[in-house]
DNA sequence: TAATAACTATTAGTATAACAACTATTTTGG
DNA sequence: CCAAAATAGTTGTTATACTAATAGTTATTA
């Protein structure tokens, strides 16, 4: 392939990355979500695996500490998550969703999935693996 | 395809735009290229259409006015663009590269280049039409 | 033509992202 | 055991994204 006609994946890749974010961001701004895509991000990992360390939720997330930090800050704002102190590493928090935490994720979840399909219509399982497979070959080339 | 195996997709794209950026923009810091990327994208366009009233250019981006406000500043400071008024409407700014622009860009074309044939090896032609078609799909259901 | 609407760019405010620097801890190695 | 290195989290800075608001200009239309 010429250079010149590979060059534009960065270009597609990243316009469509940022519409689906904004396409879902929109969706949870006029269903009234009252959280940002990122913060739910987190709030549905916390539900799936709570008592987490910020650091091995943010690597799990593939966000840097500083980012982690703030969301939580937000989400500690919220009221929908708290900071507790690690048992042994006083270094650490593990972070954990408040029970308005828990009843927002268990909400929204059936609703994120819907806002989350409309962008796969019209492709198959057999595009969803070519798909996987070329967007993890890209992250493993730059890794 | 099942609504969970599909959620994911958001979570690949994401990490994978993220760190194709990231990629290219610790590439450009190293090699003193002295602009972010989404600079460079904002002079690499200005060198193939140049005098582009900001809004046009915005478009052609997919960058919200701000943003390009923003970019466009920041260019000016580095002496790599410049505003001119419009010819013929006052609200407007055309905006042009510097000599040291068109110089900059001539530069670093060959070597971005390079910098973004990383994320390929290994991939076809064939999977980068796959990988527009599904993009593509996937842009046009949300539009 | 005059009032109104639409448009262009900017500014302000909040959120995310990356990096560097810092504090407080814990771990390591001599 | 103690000094040095590593680690966890926070704070600061800069850049980008989106929304809302604003000033200045142009287009519309009553």
């Amino acid at each position: 392939m010429s250079d010149d006609q590979y060059s534009s994946y960065s270009f597609l890749l990243d316009r469509t990355a940022k519409r689906v974010k904004q396409y879902a961001q929109q969706r949870f701004t006029e269903l009234g979500f009252n959280v940002t895509v990122d913060q739910w991000i987190v709030l549905k990992h916390l539900y799936e695996h709570d008592n987490m360390k910020q650091n091995e939720l943010a690597e799990l997330l593939f966000k840097d500490n500083p980012t982690l930090t703030r969301i939580i800050d937000l989400l500690c704002d919220k009221g929908l998550t708290v900071r507790n102190v690690h048992p042994t590493d006083r270094r650490s928090f593990v972070v954990n969703l408040t029970k308005e935490g828990i009843r927002k994720v268990e909400q929204l979840t059936p609703k994120v999935k819907a806002i989350r399909l409309k962008a796969w219509e019209g492709l198959s399982e057999r595009d969803f693996n070519q798909f996987k497979k070329i967007l993890d070959t890209i992250y493993n080339n730059l890794g």
